[in-house]
DNA sequence: AGCACGCCGACT
DNA sequence: GTCGGCGTGCTC
């Protein structure tokens, strides 16, 4: 008799206390199909009770010194868990104190047996295709490309600006730099993995990549789209070709063959923040994949993330820039209207209003909002007080110049509203919305085109023709051949905003709508002085995040320090917070959520991360197994316990 | 999560 | 004597 070989299997379970992984026996029948990175089924606890999972490993002795059950079968010979990524899964897993399932989860899409059954079938005889890369352009003879070649990582300055990448599709300058970053690593035979926070980027990067690679060579995989698409697109990773493989923040984790370059776009965008635990953010992912690998590693951005810049001043990330410096002309301006009676009613002050005038008789303009809508709030007109919703108390917003005002939580009609303070009962419009500032500017400029974009009417690219293109920050299209100016307009609003990266988060927004201009284009940066302002107008993005990262040094801030974050009763947290082992003064809270929640929040330096993400581990292990909640609704069933790693939301400026 | 094991009240 | 309550704990 042969001696049995054990399977070590992840059980496909989001429970924590099953976060490990099982050994079972591999029957003879089974013993050619049971290899690392397919789906199988196993016996858990009692008979008849399979769950799914993955074989991870192959041993001749398991750990387990108990008797051990038979594998009950092998789903699909579809190693879809590459080892790589099971490595990956669980250092990261480990790192946030989750499971590794649920990041298994993300990297692997649910089987789709038609799929697979195609793939199967499709002989790909063709040979792979040829691909010679184009130098990259603006860094220096090849400079990125021969970081790329060595495995460096790197903190790339972007180049302002957009580019034709053929059939009159203009991209930003970026996207060229990335895809040709992309196609220098494909031509080396290994693939690429590039990721970007939204699909109007991955639109962009992937025109760019069609322009520089075959289309055979690229794969999309994002969470848009349909359970067929992606697992189409991660059987395509699994071919074993180089592939530049371009998604959005679970990309990071396909199983790309022979991987030589991680490529993060603009990793300040908050949705490269993962929101499904354990909540692992694309740039950790990306960091941990590159010391498991030992790829190249290339985070891109216009302006630059203190995360980012925290790896610079460790030495960890070079820093590269374009040489010669590329830099938009930016203007900043006070906050005073124009002269110009129409103007004036616009509230544009003469500088900018100036700018855009002259620059609409070339092209389009683009004006960044910070709100979308018509009137963002309303106020009673006597008192001045916010007016709220007669039903629900919530506050009362205006969706167009006619429409009738309306509450944003509920939805109810203001009709025979009242002041709740002074029983006055007129409302007045508080703040422009990008609907309300695009009737004002069409009365400042008449004849000219407006075009409206947010995240209701959205639009991906206009034409080189004048217009007034308003967007809110974050929904701007591309303009061919590029704008002829950018008004910045509602700064001030953008920084009333009470968070810890207020700085960094609108220094982002405005430096890529500033690098949405053509070349020679003006920035008009209104109502903001400071050294935000000095940044962007130096085009010094780095040496605003180096004196913010100062700051939140001496504050003990991230990414200074990292942080956890425990929410659930009282009981749970402060339990969790005794056996992280974090020093009391750095033990924020707990403060009130919803009535029975609480909140803490933890700081520590980063080389006890593994001890604290090791004990709160243990902790939601130990609650979720012994105090258990019970299933009939009676008794102190406490909120669930969780814990989530270097979340900045909860900090508030101080 | 499920499901078995285990240690105290009302039944034949 | 034991049938069964669901608190506690484990799953290879």
């Amino acid at each position: 008799m042969v001696a049995a070989s054990v399977a070590r299997v992840l059980v496909d379970s989001p429970l924590p206390q099953l976060d490990r992984l099982f050994d079972y026996l591999i029957p003879p029948e089974l013993a050619e199909a049971a290899v690392p990175g397919v789906r199988v089924k196993v016996p858990l606890r009692s008979a008849g009770r399979v769950a799914d999972g993955y074989l991870v490993e192959v041993v001749e002795h398991g750990e387990y010194s108990g008797v051990l059950s038979e594998l009950e079968s092998v789903v699909s010979p579809i190693r879809v868990l590459a080892p790589e990524v099971w490595a990956l899964a669980r250092k990261a897993a480990d790192r946030a104190a989750g499971s590794a399932s649920d990041i298994v989860r993300l990297a692997v899409p649910p089987r789709q047996v038609r799929v697979e059954k195609a793939f199967l079938a499709a002989e790909d005889a063709a040979p792979p295709p040829v691909i010679t890369a184009a130098p990259i352009e603006s860094y220096g003879q090849r400079v990125i490309e021969s970081a790329l070649a060595l495995g460096e990582r790197l903190a790339v300055d972007a180049v302002p600006g957009v580019r034709e990448v053929g059939g009159g599709v203009w991209v930003g300058a970026w996207a060229v730099a990335m895809a040709g970053a992309a196609a220098s690593v494909l031509a080396a035979g290994r693939s690429a993995i590039l990721a970007v926070p939204d699909y109007r980027d991955q639109e962009q990067l992937e025109a760019a990549l069609r322009h520089v690679l075959p289309d055979e060579s690229i794969v999309r995989l994002d969470a848009k789209q349909s359970n067929p698409d992606r697992y189409r697109g991660l059987l395509r990773c699994l071919s074993g070709r180089p592939l530049a493989i371009v998604g959005n923040r679970s990309v990071v984790y396909a199983p790309a063959a022979n991987l030589g370059l991680i490529a993060v776009w603009d990793d300040g965008d908050p949705l490269h923040s993962e929101p499904l635990s354990p909540y692992v953010h694309t740039r950790d992912a990306a960091l941990l994949r590159q010391e498991l690998q030992e790829c190249a590693l290339a985070f891109f951005g216009n302006s630059r993330s203190t995360e980012v810049e925290r790896l610079v001043e460790l030495g960890w990330l070079r820093s590269v820039s374009p040489v010669p410096l590329v830099l938009p002309k930016v203007v900043p301006t006070a906050q005073q209207s124009s002269t110009d009676r129409l103007a004036a009613q616009a509230r544009i002050p003469s500088a900018a209003w100036k700018v855009a005038r002259s620059a609409l008789e070339h092209g389009p303009v683009l004006v960044q909002v910070a709100r979308p809508g018509y009137a963002p709030r309303l106020a009673c007109a006597d008192c001045g007080q916010t007016a709220r919703c007669l039903r629900c108390e919530g506050p009362l917003l205006q969706k167009s110049a006619r429409s009738v005002p309306a509450c944003a939580w509920c939805g109810a009609l203001a009709v025979n509203w009242k002041c709740s303070n002074c029983e006055g009962e007129k409302l007045r419009l508080v703040g422009n919305g990008a609907t309300r500032t695009a009737e004002d500017l069409g009365r400042a400029f008449p004849g000219v085109r407006v075009i409206i974009a947010d995240g209701e009417r959205q639009v991906l690219a206009v034409g080189s023709e004048p217009a007034l293109v308003i967007a809110t920050r974050g929904a701007e299209p591309i303009a061919a051949g590029g704008y002829r100016a950018v008004l910045l307009l509602d700064g001030e609003r953008m920084l009333a905003r009470e968070s810890l990266r207020v700085g960094e988060d609108c220094l982002r927004w405005w430096s890529n709508a500033a690098a949405l201009g053509a070349g020679g284009a003006t920035t008009v940066l209104v109502g903001v002085g400071g050294a935000l302002a000095t940044a962007l107008v130096t085009w010094r993005q780095a040496d605003y995040a180096r004196s913010e990262l100062a700051d939140r040094r001496r504050l003990r801030f991230p990414p200074a320090v990292r942080v956890a974050t425990i929410t659930g009763s009282v009981e749970s947290v402060s339990r969790a917070v005794a056996a992280s082992g974090v020093d009391p003064v750095d033990v924020l809270g707990p403060v009130d959520l919803a009535p029975p929640t609480v909140r803490t929040i933890l700081r520590f330096d980063y080389n006890h991360g593994a001890a604290v993400a090791a004990a709160l581990r243990a902790e939601l292990i130990r609650a979720a197994t012994s105090r258990r909640r019970s299933p009939t609704g009676r008794g102190p069933t406490g909120p669930n316990m969780r814990v989530r790693f270097d979340d900045v939301e909860p900090f508030l400026e101080a």
